[in-house]
This record gives C-alpha cells, sequence and structure tokens, in this order.
DNA sequence: GTGAAAGCGCTAACAG
DNA sequence: CTGTTAGCGCTTTCAC
C-alpha cells in the first residue's frame, strides 16, 4: 500500500498566503492575535486549496482529537442488534450525539464494552489509548458502573452519564425516569383506575428504581396502595411474562399495568390475550422507551418515550463544554420524557361496589 | 484542559526490557527480524504496562489509522432514523462491519455524506483528509455515484461498494438482488400464481434496475406473461400506495405483488385492505428487505431478507485485505439473500377457466 | 537481527 | 500581533 500523505497541510496554507504555520494554526482554532485582513486571506487560502487538518497530527501536538467515544453495553447491544424487534437505540444515540458532533466538528464512535467483564478497565483504557478521545458518553448500564466511572475519573475525560444521577464525578443526565413513571401513573388515575400494576426493570440498572419511585409516588399522591402491585423484572420478554402472569392471576388483579420496557409491555399484551382479557377494555397497559414497534402492535401502545436523541445530543454538548474548560457541569441534567397516547389505555370499568 | 499525554508509550515498553524504540515497533506490527525470544519478552512487558499504541501516532507516521468510513446517505438515513419506523440498516451495517473491524484492530465510523449536493467530493476529501481511514465503505446509491467513485479511485484509498456491480474500480459487493428477486418470483409461481406484479424501486438505486430483471427472467422462465404487471416505485410508502392501486385496480389485476421494499409493501398491504382484498387469500404480497416491522404487520410479510450485515463484515475483510497489499478485490462479490417465509403468501386460487 | 536518525502535520511555549 | 523552536508517539529509512 503507498504510504498516504496529507495532499495539503497547514505548509501549503502558510506559504501560499506568506505567513509562519502558527498563523495559519491560530486562525484554525479560531484563536486571538490574528489581524482580520490577515485572518480572512488565510481562510480564503483554506478554502480555495480544500485545506482541512488532520485530525492524527492536531491530536499528536496534545490538541484535540475531535473524536467522542459512545459507550454502549455489548452484550446487550448486540443481541438488540441480532433479535431485529425494532431496538433503535444506537440509531437515536447516533441521530443525536452525531449530528450535534458534527456541527462542532467532532466525530462519534461507537465502542462496545461488556460490563461484566472484569477486565472493563483494562478495555475501557485500551479504548482511550488507541483512540484519545475527547469525551466519552457512557450509556446505562455503564453510567454507574464504579468500577468505569472511577477509571474515567482517574484520566481526567470529560464523560457524560446518560441514565444517572450520580454527581461525585462526571456529567449526569437522567431522562426523567422518576416524573414520567409517576406522569403514566397519574394518567392512569386520572381515568379511574384504581389497581395500577408495575413490572420493574433489571436491578442492575438505577433508571429502574427510580421508574419504581415514580410510581410509588404518584400512588400515593392519588391515595392508592401498591400492595402486591409491583412485580420485578429485567427487561426481557420472559421475565415480563411471568410478571403479568403473576399480577394478573392475583385476587383482585390491577385493571392498568406499567411494563418498565417494551419487550415486558409486548409480554403483558400477550399474556392478557391468553387470559381472555381485551386490552385496553379489561386492562390497560403504558409501557417505557416507545421503540418503533409500539406503533404496530394490537392494540397500539400508549408509551412513555425515551427522549434518546435528545439527550445524547446534550451530552455531547456538555462534553465540548466541558472541553473547552469550561469544567464540567456536574449538576445533574434532566431531559423531560413525553407520554405517547395510543390505544392501550381505557378508562377503568365502573367498579360493581356502589 | 490539561494537555493529556499517553500513559505508556513504545519508549517505556523499550526502556523496560531494555531495546530499542523499533525492535518493539516490529513487535507490534508482527514484523520479521525479532528473535522469537526477544519478542517473547516484549510482548510480555506490553501486556503487563498494559501498553496501547496510538492510533494518531500510527497515522503521523504514514502507516494506517485503523479507521474504516461507512459513508451513508445523510437524507435517507437521518429520515430514517426521524421516523422511528424500526429500520434497522445502520444496525445491521454496524452488527457486521463493526465487529469484523474489531477482530482485525480497527475501528468503524459512520459517515453521513449527501449524494446531491453539489459539493460531495469536497465533503469526502474533507472527511478523508481530517480521519485519513484506511478503507471506506459505500452504500447505495453512494456505491455507483460516478463523483464519489471517481474521488476515491484518485485518492488510491480502498474502497467496497456495497449494492453495485461495477467492478472498474473499486470492490463490488451485491446482495444478489437479481436472484433473490428471482427467487420469491419462482417461488410464488410454483404456489400457482401466474400473474406476479412487481413494484420497482426508486431509478436511482441500480439495484432496483437489477431487481425488476430477476422478476422478468424468473416470469419467463415460467412462460408468464409481465405485461403491464411492473410498476414504478421510489422506495416511498406513497409511492408504494400508487403503484399497488394501479396494478390492483388494472383488469385482471395480479393475484401476487413483490414490492422492493418494506414500505411499498406496507402500503400494498393497506391498499388491499381497502379494496376489500384479504392478504393472502386473495393476494400474496412478498416484500424486499425484511425489516423488523415485517414480523409485526398482519399478516407478517414474507420477505426477502437483505444480508446487510454479511455483507458489511464482507467488505470489511475486503477493505483490509486490500489494505495489506493483497491487492484491491475487483471481482463481484455476491452475498447471498434469503427468502423468510410467513403468513403474506398463498396458494393462487384455482382459475375459473378450466 | 538490531539500532539510530529523521520526520509525519500540527500546536504549545516562548521570542520578538 | 506574528514568527521560531521544540516536540507529540510512532514508523520509515538506512546503518551496523
Amino acid at each position: 500500500m503507498a504510504r498516504r500523505r496529507q495532499a495539503v497541510t497547514i505548509r501549503h496554507v502558510a506559504a501560499d498566503v506568506g505567513v509562519s504555520l502558527q498563523t495559519v494554526s491560530r486562525v484554525i482554532n479560531n484563536e486571538p492575535n490574528v489581524r482580520p485582513e490577515l485572518k480572512e486571506r488565510v481562510q480564503e487560502a483554506i478554502a480555495r486549496l480544500g485545506y482541512v487538518p488532520s485530525i492524527a497530527a492536531q491530536r499528536m501536538s496534545g490538541s484535540r482529537s475531535y473524536l467522542i467515544l459512545a459507550l454502549n453495553d455489548r452484550d446487550r447491544t448486540i443481541a438488540d442488534w441480532r433479535a431485529r424487534q425494532g431496538t433503535d437505540w444506537v440509531d437515536q444515540m447516533l441521530l443525536g450525539g452525531m449530528l450535534k458532533c458534527a456541527e462542532h466538528g467532532y466525530r462519534m464512535i461507537v465502542e462496545l464494552v461488556d460490563t461484566h467483564s472484569d477486565h472493563v478497565e483494562r478495555e475501557l483504557l485500551a479504548a482511550i489509548a488507541a483512540l484519545q478521545p475527547d469525551g466519552i458518553i457512557l450509556t446505562p448500564p455503564h453510567s454507574d458502573n464504579p468500577l468505569i466511572v472511577r477509571c474515567l475519573a482517574e484520566q481526567k475525560i470529560p464523560f457524560a452519564r446518560i441514565g444517572s444521577k450520580e454527581d461525585d464525578v462526571g456529567m449526569p443526565i437522567s431522562m426523567d425516569d422518576e416524573g414520567s413513571a409517576a406522569t403514566a401513573t397519574r394518567y392512569l388515575a386520572a381515568r379511574g383506575h384504581r389497581r395500577i400494576g408495575f413490572i420493574a426493570g433489571a436491578a442492575e440498572y438505577n433508571l429502574s428504581g427510580w421508574r419504581v419511585d415514580g410510581w410509588q409516588t404518584a400512588m400515593a399522591e392519588a391515595g392508592l396502595s401498591t400492595q402486591g402491585l409491583l412485580h420485578p423484572g429485567d427487561f426481557t420478554y420472559a421475565s415480563g411474562e411471568r410478571a403479568a402472569r403473576a399480577l394478573l392471576t392475583m385476587d383482585s388483579p390491577p385493571t392498568a399495568i406499567i411494563a418498565s420496557n417494551d419487550q415486558m409491555a409486548l409480554a403483558t399484551l400477550e399474556v392478557a390475550r391468553a387470559l381472555g382479557l381485551n386490552v385496553p377494555e379489561d386492562l390497560s397497559v403504558i409501557s417505557f422507551d416507545n421503540t418503533p414497534l409500539m406503533q404496530f402492535t394490537q392494540p397500539q401502545l400508549t408509551a412513555i418515550d425515551q427522549p434518546i436523541a435528545a439527550t445524547a445530543s446534550k451530552a455531547v454538548e456538555l462534553i465540548i463544554a466541558a472541553q473547552k474548560g469550561e469544567g464540567p457541569i456536574d449538576e445533574l441534567t434532566v431531559i423531560p420524557a413525553t407520554l405517547v397516547e395510543r390505544g392501550s389505555v381505557a378508562d377503568a370499568k365502573q367498579t360493581v361496589s356502589a
């Protein structure tokens, strides 16, 4: 393979304009101390010559790499891709994150890391050493993985923690899990539901707990009991099936169920069907995440939409700001989630008791 | 921001073992001229110190960048992401391409380029100058965009052309569009269908034509006429709707329709419903692509599955091989596609005529 | 087989 | 305000 060299370098530009490399460098990086007139001439030459700085060289000389790593959990991500169930988490991250990166001349690289591996740190350090990214975006469940978080803190790389509320290190961004769970609960209560079941997500994800909290808060607000109405799950279809079956076969079963993700909501739909319950007439269902499938179920599912793109976009902004020396923003950023109304919720039937 | 430097460099390793930088470099790159015993000691030190070469530095000194660019059409990709219809093209590319990259120590960067822009070349050149990738994967419709192809050929960067059959420059890889269209057609013919309609894809994509070719070939084989059974489309739902309506309202309409992508198949389903036709009893439908949604339509759609992951994986292999100086493989690589049987195809009804 | 020297394209630090 | 100098970490020559 022929050794490929930069076609046009800072040198060419400098020679063309008749200034030093430094001046060109200053113009590129929008630094002060260049006369407007000169700056303009340099910019003209850059455009005319089609000069684009080499990221590798910029990184080498100790400046930015213009690279942001988006760290996702290896097993879960690959499983989602293989399953082809329409889970578009990565797409939404790219939509929000990558486009925001592009606005600032950055690139986003998706990196998969096994959160359970005993050498997470080594994997991470290797990626950092190889790429020298300017920032890292952690997604659940990495966002609260102490090994990863500590490792990054030591490296002094700005990092955003999506789905985390820990503000000890890094920049936490939550999608308002608690608030949106409460919203869903209130929405059901307003329709007359008194017994609202809740299927929790994997305990490994902190957001699972917040969703439960939101439900409990709203239930308490409405003066409703949660006794026996909470069932654990782990985000898988199978766990949703077990939970839904347990909830729907109990004495005085719930008339509405909130599932902590789409797969478990899908399972709930199926269990209801098997039990001869019509959705939404006999059972209202609300799911979390709102992946594309939710528009194609029978009936279409009312769901809490996770603002993944907006969150990823915000994460990139925070990183770039931190990188500019504006210091990491360690207060929690909350991106609001919304309830998408579809066809899986109906008013509760009139109770027989007076 | 503190100027971040490599924690452990080739220098540390060299000093640790007591050899020159050169020797360490040779070991890293698996080059000859290092005694096995020495090589082992160096490798041990690398592992112990946790040394990982800096990609930026490697690129700087004229070697590989270990970066592969996956070029997708900006508008279409963003539209798909925004629509949240479950189109998982990018995911499947990552699944196949990124994992294959990882096997070889490469990274894949997704890059969006507007194929219609009059400065495609400038955009492309800018990405190349900035990233200095070792190879580029072109996806439709970029794969046959003469501006892009010529530009890359001049840059002497190995590039794969997914969905192309042009072997003039670059490495073409097709997903057997013609063959799989023929497969679908034969599958329907074997079930007694004599009038099989075909909705073509956007003319801008060469593969649209190949799919038509495959259909025509198989129809001819079976001694069936294609007269009036071909209708243009452009991959959008709206165009599928128009085409399906035209086909189904003609005199002696088709009893089966093959749509060149999922959106148009979805539209066909809807038009059939509007026309009071039951699928599959009155009309059989086969779609192309097999995005996740196809499992959730009513009925589930029988579809030709596009082996995107396998294709992307192959593209990465070709690039890495070419990069190693094994020279570009310019013969067409064909990745076989398969027909996924679901519920949208039934035997043709007995014709009334004896 | 192994090592020393030079330089990739850029920026930080310092002079002027 | 502008230019000069000295590397960043690595690989390529080219000696030995």
